[in-house]
DNA sequence: CTGTTAGCGCCTTCAT
DNA sequence: ATGAAGGCGCTAACAG
């Protein structure tokens, strides 16, 4: 039978009001009485049962979600997962707010910080901008005490617990791997298109797909970087006139997101031959686009499992308890035709 | 404030005992007493709580594996995930006892699934061969009312209530589609190693690769499969003779385990230029082989989400309750050099 | 500093 | 057929 506080108290020879002191941690026991306790927990190998506890205390994580309300169907989605996960708060035991703010815009998502962190939650996420004032803003959240997750894209230098994304250097590499085996002839142009170098996963992206291109495919030539700020209607008119320009493009390489944009340029191209594209996030317009034929691949993360397992990690941090570190690495999904969900 | 028993007893004007027997459905109420329980139920939203229901309960989920004591590292892992799991049971409210049978053999896993029957558990997960005699056996323990769940390979025909798998018949088309692009030349021999036909994830995989191989690249010609029993020294002898014989191979596709053997035959063969090499399941063997570009592609099942997703599932059932569908997808994981973990 | 008591939401005897 | 009372493991007042 496994170990109560029942148990640890007739051991210790004290009452369950001191174990619960020792074990939460609270002030006010003797230094000789706490270690009595310790010892007895030591030896009964007691772990305490989060459930009663939390039902006992009548708990609810208060959890804030921070996203962007980018009009693309990544982040559409990625909101839907956050919304779905606050549907099923009342067996969770949390309750989930989502603040949104604009795209791409530091000073609003430090703000939003701010605010969150006088609501004094359990635990905000949010998709980084690298900022110095965002920085500053999650170490003021972490010094309050709340948990930060960041999701999708991450913040260096910042104080903030866990990161709820992929590895996007790795995710580029993939695409530069791919991209270099499927195409038959060597030598010729390919281009990429970025939503924005303010964010740090296209960068990385960005980064992991030159280092192999250089590495590996030295005679792939790499066009400037596009910049489409995710905006599927920036991203059309940007991809049709490098498609306009370079006649004989051999590969395209989409780092973020508006493929909505990106599609409809490819669709109304009349090139040739068209190009081997490789883009990111599965919704429904790249799940038909790679069933048609005009992607190639996709690189996907998956938004309702970056959604729950930041829930975890918040929770877990909240109560200082260790997560399933594997159960919370987000894989880097690669799609063709042929494994689409 | 959430709804409880206390709620609904004072709004249907009966006992918290009376609410508990609607709720659970046991007999022993008037039907119009049950009408006025269920009313209130509905019109205040009631949900149970089953953290609380399980705490009074005392309840633990009694759970069975049955798995191959195969001698490869992907059934190695499988096995070290049930044990993982096993370990966290304290927290889980679950027991789970393991079973070893030896792979292959239908007789003995019927056998092993009505001894685990007998024991009476909430649930019980197994590697399914396929064999008339392990339907049967499968049915006898649903008709038990026991939550049956296939683990990695699948079971038609049978009353299991969900799989806990990959889609086989994808992964074997997202080979075939991996190699035919990377495959620079047209026309050539293709060689396929199996484990064995008697188990349906083997049989799916072939038919998929097959399937691409011939619609997409017609050029490719596909040798004999040979069938290794995913035994390490099995398979590298087959692939030893299959490379002596086949000097100018272009690829290989392991759809089985037993890749120790494979990546040995491969090392030591003195081949020209090296052929395309796909297979499956992630280890340290194959993720070594890749980074080596010994192998050119590894897809890859995660055993750890498959077996709590595999405890997921039986306790929901076993409740009764539903699961969240996209959380229980297992999806195939492709790697190449560039994303491994 | 330490102990007593009541209760979180639910289930299970045992009466009635 | 229904209800009252006690308890699951833990925490939170409130006393001492």
């Amino acid at each position: 039978m496994k170990p109560t506080v029942h148990d640890i108290a007739s051991k210790a020879g004290v009452s369950l009001a001191t174990v619960d002191r020792v074990i939460n941690l609270r002030p006010g026991v003797h230094a000789v009485t706490r270690a009595k306790v310790e010892t007895a927990i030591l030896e009964l190998g007691y772990v305490r049962d989060m459930a009663a506890a939390n039902l006992a205390k009548g708990r609810s994580y208060a959890l804030v979600f921070i996203l962007p309300n980018n009009d693309n169907s990544f982040m559409a989605g990625l909101r839907a997962e956050v919304r779905a996960a606050a549907s099923r708060s009342y067996v969770d035991r949390t309750s989930i707010r989502i603040i949104e703010v604009p795209p791409f815009d530091a000073a609003a998502l430090a703000q939003a910080l701010d605010v969150a962190r006088l609501e004094k939650p359990s635990g905000v996420a949010f998709v980084a901008i690298d900022a110095e004032d965002v920085v500053e803003a999650v170490d003021r959240l972490t010094d309050s005490g709340i948990a930060a997750v960041t999701l999708v894209s991450d913040l260096t230098g910042s104080r903030r617990d866990h990161f709820a994304g992929v590895d996007n250097v790795a995710a580029g590499r993939t695409a530069a791997s791919l991209m270099g085996r499927f195409l038959p002839e060597k030598g010729g142009d390919v281009a990429v298109l970025a939503g924005s170098m303010l964010v740090k996963d296209h960068r990385e992206r960005l980064a992991g797909f030159k280092a192999v291109m250089e590495e590996e495919f030295p005679d792939l030539r790499l066009l400037p970087v596009l910049e489409g700020r995710d905006d599927p209607d920036t991203v059309q008119r940007l991809v049709a006139e490098c498609l306009e320009t370079n006649p004989q493009l051999l590969g395209l390489y989409s780092l973020g997101a508006g493929n909505r944009g990106l599609i409809k340029a490819l669709k109304s191209s009349r090139q040739l031959s068209s190009p081997c594209v490789i883009a990111h996030e599965l919704t429904e317009n790249t799940t038909n686009a790679l069933a048609e034929g005009v992607l190639d691949a996709v690189l996907n993360q998956n938004a309702g499992h970056e959604v729950r397992s930041a829930i975890r990690v918040l929770k877990a941090r909240a109560d200082g308890l260790a997560v399933i570190e594997a159960q919370e690495r987000i894989r880097i999904d690669i799609f063709l035709r042929d494994n689409l969900p």
